[in-house]
RNA sequence: GCGGGUGUGGCGGAAUUGGUAGACGCGCUAGACUUAGGAUCUAGUGCCGCAAGGCGUGGGGGUUCGAGUCCCUCCACCCGCACCA
């Protein structure tokens, strides 16, 4: 009887279906794992090829998981609010609820299609009221703390006001607004309800603020740093500009040391933690305060992580948006300093960007004095001095720091070495920390080591500056003028925000007739009628970003049916942190930055059983595709030619044009002389109506031939592969374990549909194992030999071992290996192949279904088996073969008995013909002999 | 520029502790079976060479009896960050 995958695959999975083979239980006296995969967007165009890797590799592990013993929790569900749902409805009128669910059935039949083991009951969606009712409470808790740096976590706001009322925020340490002011107990009192909330604001972990922000008017939303990319937005490409809104905040930075230091407790890849790490940008170093010349209360401020280089400074650079700038320019030095202003006003984010190494800048006629040896410096205001960065001024040392350097060459200021180290400071600026200070005042002579705490010590005492850290991680902008998002718990009252009553929850998202702006610039939900708290006051209209339901999920999962909290605690306590999170790279910033945030805040709460959610954390890489283009002439108004990649040289100057075809008009599509023939040149232009009068100029066998690339797979490229195809062709199993033979999870790797035939061979003839020469199912009760045990047990302990370490295109070799060693010896045998089918369930767990029952046993291979265990017993060997190298090189394999001697190991491999051949007449130098490995005989 | 990663046959990749480099699969070559082959089976397949033999893990150097693996140095590619003080 043949492998028939279809017929196999349809029986089981409505089979576990039925009998709930996949439900997951909190009551259970295994040990616990989770196995999360990163929740996904169910966008319009469903899955490719690409997506389901990770599934596959935490599906076998949590199948593997569960075979060996333990409770597995391994759940799906959708991060279903979003922006191209909405993009879609603005376009169609189409609710954006009722395109999502659209999707998420196709993504769901996708997803069974392929034999996943999600205990499909606890599925949860990011835009389902019971879902953001969650979210919604997560909000009000952060908006009801402040983070306290003495206490180190998060503590109610209400403890923080009955502290003001008695003691004002004298001597609190707490993370806040830059430029909050001390309060007194009394000034807190006086205040009206109002300006105390207001106040209130500038602690709460979540609040509304004016700020900069990242607008992008084609989406008609803010977006956070994350979402922006080369100035442009992620979603969609469209400009963004910086526009000053008042928008809801998250005060992620109030977390910056904890998200920072908590990187070195979790198992996760090391580029992932260096981006993350990089994002947060902590800098430890010194802040400094120079008097004005001329006014010397007045003070400018600056952040150096080099303070021990403060003699070399020898010119102050302030940005040009600086506060000071007005106030400290001359009449003589104004209008040059206007101009330069409105010119670097003038210049876009590229444009700055493109022009990094010219010098400009200009003098502002001021000087300040460096407070350690007061000397006059001069100050100027340059455009590489970010406004947004520090305090928006840097005391410039040109012997320390290129820029610097640049900058005093370009105007002829000086250059001080501060370091006995320093060299060719007409070269360039060395920014070495070795060697002794010079021309350095109180640190002449010290080392760096010793430089820095003498410095820090004697500006804390005069009350010039103070060691300092800095972040170039901001506070999150948490609001988004959008529709599709969960609605934020809030409402307004002259200008103050205030919370909706806990019992209110959810604040459900109210039907509006359009999915755009006011005609008043509101977001969309200022459509909505008679949309009023308790009927009078206006709610925040913004919507929160995709990120907030993705930042705590992974609760919901463990008890997603509650009513009573996110999750309830005896599931939180059985369930604790996820044990492997497998998703990809691209949410190195954004996801896994604020949930580990938001966990961190629960944690404080306590209600996160650990600081860190994910233990381990693997990247799958991306799954390429064959991208194939064919060359058109670049030309302007004549008639459109498009010429085969061979002859390209006939036409040397021409310049080219990349038309990306689709692949499935290509012959031979991926190899190096893929081509379109005259059949793939009118599908072409059947496809491309704007190229139907083109001339396509082939070579001499009427080929066009074209250029193939490896490179993304993406509806752009017409080179997309839908993994139900391939299952309709070759079944899910040959799918999920080709998927994982093609590499390592982590390593991107081309998809070539032609490398599946291996798979689908290999699965056929492991088939074949159990049936006789007349097609009938067949297997042996005999006792296995020694050789077939030592087949399985191989096979056994490499998988093993290999799932272990996530390895997962290793063991597809190994199963291949068995097979074909069990086939050489025409082994039927029940003891071995049972063992094997229940080794093999994890990868493909439909054929090992069937077979499972076809060898007699009742119920679900993936619940009732117990994975195999490795026996060292049966690997064990009477005879090793050595191999026998002369000077390093292999002459000769030979086999000796396992138990022999290094001594008797040495005289056989001497007396062996094959050895005596390269011996003969040279002197032996040395016999290494590794028992159980090897023998190297040196001669010379 | 800084940080992280990767370089092994025609291709995807294997080699876990320094011990037979190229497992497994694709592709290719030859043969068998067949009306047919994009089916199946058998054999071969790192490169050069008729062979003996030589050469081979990005390049160069080193340690070692022995290096894909360890050390130094250079190169290429990918990813991230980037006037960040």
């Amino acid at each position: 009887m043949d492998y028939n995958p279809r017929e196999i695959e349809q029986k089981w999975k409505k089979y576990w279906e039925e009998n709930e083979v996949y439900k997951v239980s909190n009551l259970s006296d295994r040990p616990k794992y989770y196995v999360l995969d990163m929740f996904p967007y169910p966008s319009g165009s469903g899955l490719h090829v690409g997506h389901p890797l990770g599934y596959i590799a935490s599906d076998i592990f949590a199948r593997y998981k569960r075979l060996t013993g333990f409770n597995v929790l391994h759940p799906m569900g959708y991060d279903s609010f979003g922006l191209p749902a909405e993009q879609y409805a603005i376009q169609t009128g189409i609710h954006p609820a009722i395109s999502t669910e659209k999707n998420i059935q196709r993504y769901r039949e996708q997803l069974e299609n392929l034999g996943f083991s999600f205990d499909w009951s606890r599925e949860v969606r990011t835009s389902d009221p019971s879902f953001y009712k969650w979210t919604q409470w997560i909000f009000m808790q952060l908006y009801q703390h402040y983070y306290d740096n003495d206490a180190g976590k998060a503590l109610p706001v209400s403890q923080l006001a009955e502290r003001f009322a008695t003691k004002g925020n004298s001597g609190l340490n707490a993370v806040c607004d830059e430029d909050t002011p001390s309060l007194a107990a009394a000034e807190w009192n006086a205040m009206s309800e109002a300006q105390q909330q207001l106040f209130l604001l500038k602690y709460r972990l979540t609040f509304p603020e004016e700020s900069y922000v990242n607008w992008c008017p084609a989406l008609g939303t803010v977006l956070s740093n994350d979402e922006v990319k080369d100035g442009v937005s992620e979603r969609g490409g469209f400009p963004v500009e910086r526009k000053l809104m008042k928008q809801w905040s998250m005060r992620i930075t109030a977390y910056a040391d904890r998200l920072l230091f908590g990187l070195d407790e979790i198992d996760w890849p090391e580029s992932l933690k260096e981006q993350q790490r990089n994002w947060i940008g902590r800098s430890q170093g010194a802040s400094v305060r120079f008097a004005l010349e001329e006014n010397p209360a007045t003070k400018i401020e600056v952040f150096t992580t080099r303070v021990d280089t403060i003699y070399g400074v020898t010119f102050m650079c302030l940005a040009p948006e600086h506060d000071l700038v007005e106030q400290i320019t001359k009449p003589e030095q104004k209008e040059a300093v206007k101009q330069y202003i409105k010119w670097t006003a003038s210049r876009s984010e590229v444009e700055r960007m493109a022009e990094v190494k010219q010098v400009t800048g200009e003098f502002t006629g001021s000087y300040c004095i460096n407070p350690f040896n007061g000397e006059k410096v001069p100050i100027y205001i340059a455009d590489y001095v970010l406004a947004g960065y520090g305090t928006g001024a840097v005391m410039a040392v040109p012997s320390g720091d290129q820029r610097d350097w640049n900058f005093a060459k370009h105007f002829g200021l000086p250059i001080v070495p501060i370091l006995d180290a320093q060299k060719n400071m007409d070269q360039a600026a060395d920014d070495t920390k070795e060697g002794r200070y010079i021309n350095s005042g109180i640190i002449n002579g010290m080392v760096y080591e010793e430089a820095i705490p003498t410095l820090i010590k004697w500006l804390e005492e005069r009350g010039l500056g103070k060691g300092k850290v800095q972040y170039r991680m901001r506070n999150a902008v948490f609001s988004r003028q959008r529709y599709w998002g969960e609605p934020v718990p809030a409402y307004w009252k002259d200008g103050v925000p205030y919370l909706i009553d806990e019992s209110e929850l959810p604040l459900l998202l109210p039907p509006v007739d359009k999915y755009l702006p006011t005609e008043t610039g509101e977001p969309p939900l200022g459509r909505a009628e008679n949309w009023k708290y308790k009927g009078k006051y206006e709610y925040e209209l913004s919507t929160m970003p995709g990120w907030a339901g993705s930042s705590w999920y992974w609760y919901r999962y463990m008890d997603p049916g509650n009513t009573e909290a996110f999750a309830g605690p005896e599931a939180i306590q059985y369930w604790q942190a996820v044990d492997l999170y497998v998703g990809g790279s691209e949410h190195a910033v954004g996801h896994l930055l604020y949930s580990r945030f938001w966990n961190h805040f629960l944690y404080d709460l306590g209600l996160a059983p650990e600081r860190e959610y994910a233990k381990k954390l693997i990247n799958q890489g991306m799954i390429q595709g064959v991208i194939e283009f064919i060359h058109l002439e670049k030309s302007e108004g004549k008639q459109k030619r498009f010429v085969s990649a061979d002859l390209l040289d006939q036409y040397p100057d021409t310049e080219w044009a990349m038309i990306p075809v689709h692949v499935d008009f290509v012959s031979e599509y991926g190899k190096d002389h893929s081509y379109l023939n005259r059949n793939g040149i009118d599908q072409f232009r059947e496809w491309r109506p704007d190229f139907r009068e083109a001339t396509f100029i082939t070579n001499a066998e009427g080929k066009l031939v074209t250029k193939s690339e490896v490179g993304k797979m993406s509806k752009r490229y017409f080179n997309v592969v839908n993994p139900d195809d391939v299952v309709a062709r070759y079944g899910a199993d040959c799918f999920r374990m080709y998927e994982m033979f093609l590499g390592p999870i982590e390593q991107a790797k081309p998809w070539d549909t032609q490398g599946i035939d291996g798979v689908s061979k290999f699965l056929r003839r492991f088939w074949g194992l159990f049936f006789n020469k007349q097609g009938a199912f067949e297997v042996s009760e005999e006792q296995p030999s020694k050789e077939e045990l030592k087949v399985l047990h191989a096979a056994i302990k490499k998988v093993r071992e290999d799932i272990e370490r996530f390895n997962f295109n290793t063991c597809v070799s190994a199963f291949m290996i068995a097979s074909n060693d069990l086939k050489k010896v025409n082994c039927n045998k029940k003891a071995i192949l049972e063992q094997l089918v229940i080794l093999i369930a994890p990868f493909a767990p439909h054929v090992a279904e069937e077979l499972w029952h076809r060898l007699g046993n009742p119920g679900s291979v993936h619940r009732d088996a117990g994975y195999p265990e490795f026996n060292p017993e049966f690997l064990k060997q009477d005879a090793i073969k050595y191999p026998i190298a002369i000077n390093g090189k292999t002459r000769a394999t030979v086999d000796f008995p396992v138990d022999a001697t290094k001594e008797e190991l040495e005289k056989a491999a001497l007396e062996l013909e094959a050895v005596q051949k390269y011996i003969d007449g040279k002197t032996i130098r040395k016999v290494i002999v590794v028992p159980k490995r090897m023998i190297n005989i040196v001669v010379g």
